[in-house]
DNA sequence: AATTTGGTTCTGTAAATTATGAACTAAAGA
DNA sequence: TCTTTAGTTCATAATTTACAGAACCAAATT
């Protein structure tokens, strides 16, 4: 499994985004690996071999991103070892999450308004406001994911 | 200053979305304690009481917050105290950040479709669809906010 | 029966993070 | 001038994280 430059970069770039987001340097890296590599698929072995990582590193990423969804397996007949890919499923869970997400905060933020007691606030009121945006979005971002499914059709037509 | 216990109980819970979000855990907490505290400006000494930290911690979480744009502080003549507040025009910049994430993601996978050769992968359809569902949101989104910033300004009308 | 394969699990530890407390500073007040 | 106030900075201690390496295991192969 040779890399070329460019993808060992872009390996570690997709790596950086994916810390960033709370995934740990080396299940980043393998996310990075899985979708840069040209091959769709790789081996427990490929990924330990083409990001010089230790097999329990290996093994603890892959086993995290299958808990989580983000990747999947297959296998074939006579071959006992299991082929990785990223699950591709996983692009509108990944924005339903961080809708979720909002939603987490939303309810936070009436909880402040039930919890605490402050007069005549001007800020209450654009915390109030922020809720019910934050309520707004629940509802329409699903509507603009069917609009872009719709369009996404009528193009393929 | 006197906290609830169900203020106490939020603040934790305001600190753990926000250290899920990236921020470490006193600064997390002050935060929490800015958004639910009764007062909306609280100073350095009531902070660093309320929530059981050093001064440094205080010190340290503080002008992390405000380097970031998270909470400003206004003083008044005769008192050398700093008055610390959340400022709210950082939510829309919150959500804005998340979309800008999500355009770093894109560039990304862009970058991914150029860089290597799959052949004839219905895979790399899915990835050209979702980039572009990222483009889509990238223009639609603003565009949601505008609507509801109208519909918002009817109703206090 | 012995070995190889494809991993998993279990310490140990280096490095990074996070907070503390003490020493310090600059401005204001007595 | 001495003290107090409102913080900052520094060294360091306490966790936490993230990984390597070795031992281990079950299934398949020789």
């Amino acid at each position: 499994m040779k890399l070329s430059d460019k993808q060992l970069e872009l390996i570690e770039q997709i790596g950086i985004y994916h810390e960033n987001n709370g995934f740990q340097p080396a299940v980043a890296r393998v996310m990075g690996l899985l979708l840069v590599s040209d091959k769709p698929e790789l081996t427990f072995e490929e990924i330990t071999e083409s990001l010089n990582i230790s097999k329990s590193a290996t093994s603890n990423a892959l086993n995290m991103l299958l808990n989580t969804g983000h990747i999947e397996y297959t296998t074939f007949p006579g071959d006992r070892k299991r082929y990785f890919r990223i699950r591709t499923s996983n692009w509108r869970d990944m924005i339903m999450k961080r809708m979720d997400d909002l939603g987490v905060l939303n309810a936070l933020l009436k909880r402040v308004l039930e919890v605490r007691k402050r007069e005549n606030s001007e800020y209450d009121q654009k915390l109030l406001s922020f809720t019910s945006f934050l309520d707004y979005m629940k509802v329409q971002f699903p509507i603009l994911i069917e609009q872009w499914e719709k369009e996404n059709q009528k193009q393929k037509a």
